[in-house]
DNA sequence: ACATTAAGTGATT
DNA sequence: AATCACTTAATGT
């Protein structure tokens, strides 16, 4: 498909040269969804590009428990792995192909010299870092104030955005790993919200409903 | 028909 | 909001 990047997304973001830069410097890669992409204590090389699908990422703890922070859609690429090899540390998260995923991946080493070449570079490595950093500020807001319901209906919202679908084919315990929480809670807020029309519960699968708001 | 797994519910902390 | 204990419903063999 797109091996091109002239033809990518990163066509209007980036200065020609870079463009150029990136493809010479750049291997195309394709992952199929499910795949582990990065593992939490790996050293960072490389920093995806994102073409296309969507990267989930997130912690896991000792017991394997995950908790989600954000998903690196197509046209953008990972904050943390921006703030990671900025000094050469090992990766703090787990990153997953949430669909099948196709990218440019760049060395690192790239990421500093281009910061100072190439004002684009700079602002979209600030925009991506700053962009995460609000998202993260909001959930550790709600964390905090323990708001699992707000949570659990973002939730949602992304996944189907992120899916581009509205029948979303998870169980009720799977959802509670993502948010940290348990099945048992996760199927009280999902019944609340079916009663209140704006979503459909089955078997491993919901559907919503309304335009969903918080 | 039976076992397994997902989801629903009341009570307790 | 979490956990426990238990029920009910759906699915696979």
């Amino acid at each position: 498909m797109a091996k091109d990047i002239h033809q990518s997304q990163f066509a209007g973001l980036f200065e020609p040269k870079l463009l150029e830069e990136i493809e010479a410097v750049s291997v195309y890669q394709k992952k199929k969804a499910g795949t582990e992409m990065i593992q939490m204590g790996e050293e960072i090389r490389n920093m995806p590009l994102i073409v296309k699908g969507v990267v989930k990422i997130s912690r896991l703890d000792e017991e394997g428990r995950e908790l989600l922070l954000y998903y690196v859609n197509a046209h953008e690429s990972c904050a943390m792995t921006f703030t990671c090899c900025m000094q050469g540390k090992i990766s703090e998260i787990h990153a997953v192909a949430e669909e099948d995923v196709e990218f440019f991946s760049v060395p690192i080493k790239f990421m500093d010299i281009w910061m100072g070449k190439y004002p684009s570079w700079k602002a979209f490595v600030m925009r991506t870092i700053q962009a995460r950093f609000e998202e993260l500020l909001q959930t550790i807001d709600q964390v905090a104030f323990q708001k699992l319901d707000d949570r659990l209906v973002k939730y949602l919202a992304e996944k189907s955005k992120v899916t581009g679908s509205s029948l979303l084919n998870l169980s009720h315990e799977q959802v509670a790993r993502e948010l940290g929480s348990s099945r048992v809670v996760v199927s009280r807020l999902l019944k609340k919200l079916e009663n209140s029309e704006k979503l459909l519960l089955y078997r491993n699968q919901i559907k919503i409903l309304a335009p969903f708001e918080s």
